[in-house]
RNA sequence: GGCCCGUUCGUCUAUCGGCUAGGACGCCAGGUUUUCAUCCUGGUAAGAGGGGUUCGAUUCCCCUACGGGCUACCA
């Protein structure tokens, strides 16, 4: 076979997390639809570490995207784990390529040093505000300022020496109108006027967002940045760092973001455990210990097929959709960009389609993952179990649950079915049941057996089916009857049977 | 406050100027299941408001309202 590869067309892309904390649906939700363009297309899905501050820096953030996003059969093909040919993939181990990069900035004139503190800045905004103004760092002000450009250029180089607290800042031009581009909302002018003239590198050397971003991006050769619309408002400003650096702009795609339920404000940690539903793919162990979708009982297949409906849709199916036919659907340009409210509903029944479709043993691991006294259950017996209920599940944790009854006696009878069933005859029917379990030794005919009997007898189908679901499971609810009986044997019917007698009811 | 983005059923969305506005989730009703759920069928429900442009606007433009985002030496 021949492959040609056209290195020229080869989409780029790259999820560029900070590893503050576990990883949101949001961001796994980016994550995906960056994976999901690229690999329509066969291009490459990178992952890079965005950890430029160490002040806000969690233990295991990193871990846990990286398995959040595995969890979801989301595999990077170049990450700090498996280096491609344009690492380091962690912006902590780059800070040589930013030093030599801000270098020809600053040469060039695109940037400058400034040396105020952040006391002085801060003041500089209070006063703006109480004049109502925002305070802009740019070409009205600089010169006002601590900087490179308002000093000499002997007190500068005497501050360089000494003061190790200065930073870089980029010179943003004046009244320039800046065209950007975006993939989803297409053009948009902004006037460089209204820009900060953003810092660069901080005080201790490392990199801002923008800087590295651009930088890397640039190296990295990512040919598509697509990220959440909160990026929005900065876009400008990178199409700036690109010029000045005179560098080819990669294409830009900003998200709609996910919002809290009833719309108001980002999906967010606290609107779920208000709400009472995750926002988190998996489980998080830290000093807070936060329950993720799959301790929720939802499969990634099914959050990854719901995710993908937020801000775009199949032109054509609506039925469950794995991330292979996904990624043969997907289409970046018809991504929309209104914000969507998130809908565990909607989820759940995504989830519910996927856990139909879903094989017996796969299942079986999840349950007995999650439920204890299915882990005590023998594997195939609980597979069998699970063929028989789990076309009536949304999440994998409600699967025991809905097969309980196959295992295990009832610890009680539900209130309203033993109402339904308190008829006379209702001794006679549950003494029946034992005495057909000793007579017969043919448990797929019990049913029928039963309603023979009943007939003969003068009672009713209905009874008779009620009162011996009742006994077998603890209220009327459950699979078909004669399949309840086959399943767990004439030994354990006619035990059920003899408890429920012995209550007395 | 300033700047940016957005606005179609309750929710997610389709519509590339011709609309009796389509689908999905939810909800409601009926059927199947001698239970419950699943499943099937049907129903409910929408273009924020006001101006333009046009023979014709949900679709294009403007204004207002509302919502969201950004406004850090955080990303």
């Amino acid at each position: 076979m021949i492959k040609i590869i056209f290195i020229n067309t080869l989409r780029r892309v790259r999820f560029a997390p900070s590893p503050t904390g576990p990883l949101h649906i949001g961001g796994l939700r980016t994550a995906l639809f960056n994976y999901l363009f690229a690999k329509k297309t066969g291009g490459s899905f990178i992952l890079r570490i965005e950890d430029t501050d160490r002040k806000r820096e969690v233990a295991g953030a990193e871990k846990y995207i990286v398995d959040a996003l595995n969890w979801c059969g989301i595999f990077p093909d170049e990450s700090p784990g498996t280096e491609g040919a344009f690492g380091p993939y962690r912006q902590s181990e780059r800070n040589h390529i930013y030093s030599k990069e801000i270098r020809r900035l600053v040469e060039s004139g695109h940037a400058y040093y400034a040396f105020d503190s952040e006391e002085e800045l801060a003041s500089c905004r209070k006063e703006c505000e109480k004049r109502g103004e925002t305070f802009i760092y740019n070409y009205e002000s600089r010169l006002a300022l601590k900087n490179s450009l308002s000093m000499s250029k002997g007190e500068v180089a005497g501050l360089l020496k000494k003061s190790k607290g200065h930073v870089i800042r980029f010179l943003v031009p004046k009244n320039k109108n800046i065209k950007t581009v975006d993939v989803i909302r297409g053009e948009s002018n902004i006037n460089s006027s209204l820009l900060d003239d953003k810092v660069l590198m901080k005080a201790d050397g490392t990199p801002t967002y923008h800087f590295a971003n651009v930088v890397d991006d640039h190296l990295m050769k990512i040919t598509h940045v697509i990220r959440g619309e909160e990026w929005l408002p900065s876009l400008a400003l990178h199409f700036l760092l690109y010029d000045a650096f005179g560098w080819k702009r990669p294409s830009f795609a900003h998200l709609p973001l996910i919002l809290n339920p009833n719309g108001k404000g980002k999906l967010s940690k606290r609107s779920g455990e208000k709400g009472g539903f995750p926002v988190f793919p998996i489980g998080w162990e830290g000093e807070t210990k936060l329950t993720g979708f799959k301790e929720y009982g939802i499969l990634p297949a099914g959050l990854v097929n719901y995710l993908a409906t937020i801000g775009w849709s199949p032109k054509e199916s609506s039925e469950a959709l794995s991330l292979a036919e996904l990624v043969e659907m997907f289409q970046l340009k018809s991504v929309v960009s209104a914000g969507a409210n998130f809908d565990l509903e909607k989820l759940k029944w995504y989830n519910h389609k996927h856990i139909q479709e879903a094989s017996n043993e796969f299942l079986v691991d999840k349950i007995q993952a999650l439920d204890i006294s299915a882990q005590k259950t023998e594997r195939k017996q609980l597979a069998e179990a699970t063929g028989m209920v789990k076309e009536r599940a949304n999440t994998v944790s409600e699967l025991w649950g809905l097969m309980e009854y196959l295992f295990l006696d009832p610890k009680g009878y539900d209130e309203k079915s033993l109402k339904k069933i308190k008829k006379d005859g209702l001794d006679k029917i549950c003494s029946e049941i034992i005495s057909l379990c000793e007579n017969t030794n043919d448990p797929g005919g019990f049913i029928d057996s039963l309603k023979i009997w009943g007939e003969k007898n003068g009672f009713g189908a209905g009874q008779i089916m009620m009162t011996a679901r009742t006994i077998l499971v603890g209220g009327l609810k459950g699979i078909d009857l004669q399949k309840i009986i086959s399943f767990v044997g004439l030994e354990v019917v006619s035990k059920r049977a003899v408890t429920f007698s012995e209550m007395n009811i």
